[in-house]
DNA sequence: CACTCTATGCAACTTGGTTGCATTAATGGG
DNA sequence: CCCATTAATGCAACCAAGTTGCATAGAGTG
């Protein structure tokens, strides 16, 4: 196994509140390396010679999420796809951000950028409490143009 | 079988380029009669005593989207959820528009602002080239307070 | 090292959705 | 009004994503 900085990702975990397993540095050497958000068969492909049951790895997925060092996002198609939320070097993006879907390639990236500062004008409807809001931009990513 | 306006309902199947049978009426008459995007399952659940074949509701509503009757728009859960495009009384909303997701029911309501119209600040990421918006905020809807 | 409790692997299942194919029925012309 | 053409329907079989139950393996703690 490659992994990018094996002391890195079991700290990782650990900060986390997740037990070190072989599954879930295999699982998280993937996600880190990543600079898009994978779904549960992207990452099957970037395991190949080392997969892990398919239980494991939906179960690994969940975990990661629960204790917040991934979040999920759903996919054009409908399944979701998992990014984590640190990336090195960069802040922690662990608010509600903007995520940016490459129409071409069909690759989804998280945008950095809080969406509390950048609230569009979409006029409240009468009888209706806003808590939230999610935003998505569609177009064409940098490896497609 | 209770259906407001048969008529109407003809026409707007016509209108679009459509076939009148029995599956489309019974179908076009739960999505009229609904304030909110339907599933499959929800309208197989309206449809009791007189029910269609899952396979031609998949089809119909297929047919729907591509003719530009109703559109879709994926649910919390994933799956696809349909609305008219047209309701009754109402001007047409065939441009791109937001959604209410309501966090206590789960229902989704399109509203009806053209999404073109808000330009929101969220600052467009290098090398990236955006084309469109998606937008969806959520709460509660005047049906849970 | 031994104990405990969680994570893992496997099988079986569920749900949403699709495909192929034979049959039925809507529509337009005579 | 009827017939021919063509599209819509129904059924069975299939697929992919995701979940559940349960027995076993393996982290972490002392
Ligand atoms: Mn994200
Ligand atoms: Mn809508
Ligand atoms: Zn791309
Ligand atoms: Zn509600």
């Amino acid at each position: 196994m490659i992994m990018k900085n094996e002391s890195y990702l079991r700290e990782l975990l650990q900060e986390h509140g997740l037990k070190v397993t072989l599954a879930r540095m295999k699982v998280l050497d993937v996600l880190v390396s990543s600079p898009v958000a994978l779904s549960h068969s992207d990452i099957t492909h970037r395991l190949e010679g080392q997969e892990i049951d398919k239980v494991t790895l939906y179960r690994t997925l969940g975990a990661f999420t629960e204790k917040k060092l991934t979040h999920k996002v759903a996919s054009k198609d409908r399944n979701w796809l998992y990014a984590l939320h640190i990336h090195e070097n960069e802040p922690a993006v662990d608010h509600d951000h903007a995520h940016f879907v490459c129409d071409s390639c069909e690759k989804i990236y998280c945008l950095p950028v809080n969406t509390e500062e950048q609230t569009p004008v979409i006029p409240t409807p009468v009888n209706f409490i806003v808590t939230s809001r999610e935003y998505r931009l569609h177009g064409m990513c940098p490896d497609c143009h």
